[in-house]
DNA sequence: GCCGTCATGTAAAGCGTTACATGATTAA
DNA sequence: TTAATCATGTAACGCTTTACATGACGGC
């Protein structure tokens, strides 16, 4: 395979830690790995159909007041995605508009790059707060893996920080900018 | 159009600085733009030449001893790059297969997820030299969008330090992580 | 003459989102 | 009963990478 889809692997990690529906899975992976991950349920449902028939996971049988369908893994399943835990990470290729937007420089007015920050601020805020509500929510979650988890969401609030002081450091720069074109 | 591809303003944001052949905008994409973007080759030449069309591009006059065809943006293409980046960026969705491992948490080793670690830290050291590489670089060049590629050449710096203080961080809990697991 | 770089291009294959269609259950 | 949520699925479309093919030019 050249590219192998990754969302087998997004699946299972997902069922890992508990049997889900298919609709379940698309939450938690667009909840808990929001920040690195996301699926959608065009990609999801056809998966599962895969990972059934490669014996990965398994349907559960319904119990009572149960909607749609359940999955668990298989110790298959497990030793599959073990298999590719184990391997390398491939380097994300991030595709970012907002610096390709950012190299456009002087096409535009500075007051377009402000917008542009303006908003991207929003979104960090909001990103950070999330990391945050999820290391106070992590406090009090007894499981063998808590500590890998909470790393993944210190990891979101340091890097949002870090790109919240750039974008302090963005502002200033591009407001004075503004203040010198417009003083002459 | 439901998902327009961001190849042409990825062409057009390069030839707006200078012209440039088909190849060296993939150069130019893959160099200059490494830390958001990226372009293939099969993606290029296609969008070459619908720029071409809709006259976003014109292909120079082939001057002796050139090689190739170089192409340069057009006052129209000017134009549609401009309204482009007036637009709000669309939200990278990032997927980066990196921490989807990590949250794989007790289904490998710990030694496992060091190793990934030490890998990510090489990649980090790469491109945080590279980074600040840039900047030195910038510091002689005269261009009135200086500012805005500074700007660019320090987000690099300051989040790949970020994420440097995270690696500390995680290297730091998962090697006790691994020596209570030993001394058990 | 040969290799590395510069250069252009196409075809195949697969990825992934979006939009759409459908329907059950539950809470207001 | 009406809306929201949970749920499953498909089809279309276009993006993107990869692999392959081809060839010119320059330096060694």
């Amino acid at each position: 395979m050249k590219n192998p889809s990754r969302t087998q692997f997004a699946c299972l990690s997902a069922l890992r830690v508990s049997p889900l529906s298919g609709y379940k899975i698309a939450e938690t992976c667009n909840a808990w790995f929001s920040d690195f991950w996301s699926e959608s349920y065009g990609q999801i449902y056809p998966t599962l159909k895969k990972l059934l028939l490669s014996e990965d996971i398994e349907k559960l049988p319904p119990e009572k007041g149960q909607r749609g369908d359940v999955y668990k893994i298989t110790p298959k399943g497990l030793e599959t995605l073990e298999a590719w835990l184990r391997l390398p990470a491939v380097p994300a290729s991030f595709r970012d508009e907002y610096f390709l937007k950012f190299f456009g420089g002087s096409v535009v007015p500075v007051s377009v790059h402000l917008e542009h920050l303006a908003r991207k601020r929003l979104q960090l805020d909001a990103l950070l707060a999330s990391a945050q509500t999820a290391l106070k929510t992590l406090e009090i979650v007894p499981h063998p893996d808590k500590d890998y988890w909470t790393l993944m969401a210190r990891h979101g609030e340091i890097s949002y920080r870090a790109e919240l002081a750039w974008l302090d450091e963005a502002e200033k720069l591009l407001k004075t900018k503004q203040n010198q074109a417009t003083n002459q």
